[in-house]
DNA sequence: ATCCTCCTGCAACGTTTGGTTGCACTGCAG
DNA sequence: CTGCAGTGCAACCAAACGTTGCAGGAGGAT
């Protein structure tokens, strides 16, 4: 379980940070070091419950990881997990950066090949 | 409403790509050039009606552009503004790859310091 | 011009998800 | 033991994703 994740990861990876409130969550807790609920629902403009339930999204995406101490119940962003994120990310935008070369490639052809057409670029 | 669109479209932008669908969307786009939300809904694994909810929302955010022509509504990806958006998701990963970076330098600290007592900070 | 077909747009409905409130349970301190 | 701080569970509301069904308009065929 920890190699061929990179495909399954995508999809729940990408609503896990696709929400704003859980980007904050996890903001803080990259300031802070560590948090629980309580602590985060302070900072923000949401419930502790609120809280908690992203905590549990962003537990079973593996970017944060739980530490029971007593009835506290700390969470500590995976540094590793979120580093192949951000990796993830990087290479989808990666690839559409491609995608957008080709694509001004052949437009570039296409303005070549018209020669004297009307110029769009601005 | 043309130039400091930047923060605003934060939100939005996340909110836009992180759909798993939308991001197919701009995938068939950016390979197929253009398309309809008839075109699309065939070679995705929802309707029609699905589809141009998405095309709106994907407008809305900017990412793409609709062209109508006869019947038809073509969309296309907008190059500049995918662009932009691919910076964007860049600097909110560089963004956490430095805190990530910070953590780490305070655990080493952290460590160097221990070597022979325990390290934990309350 | 008429009919038929294809594509789009609108409306109603069900389901999942982000958010709220309220309450019950549990450690820790007095 | 009593009380408080922190968590967890359940019910409820609103918005978003997806579906079906139907009305309407542009193009082609007869």
């Amino acid at each position: 379980m920890s190699a061929p994740v990179v495909e399954r990861i995508d999809d729940e990876l990408w609503s896990a940070i696709g929400d704003p409130t859980r980007r904050r969550v996890l903001d803080l807790l990259l300031v802070a070091g560590e948090g629980t609920a309580t602590t985060l629902g302070e900072q923000l403009p949401v419930t502790r419950q609120a809280v908690a339930k992203h905590l549990v999204v962003l537990d079973r995406a593996g970017l944060v990881r739980p530490t029971s101490v007593g009835r506290e119940k700390r969470y500590r962003v995976d540094d590793a997990r979120l580093a192949r994120a951000v990796a993830q990310l990087s290479s989808v935008g990666s690839a559409w950066d491609a995608r957008l070369q080709r694509i001004k490639r052949i437009a570039e052809a296409i303005e070549l090949a018209k020669n004297n057409q009307e110029p769009k670029e601005s």
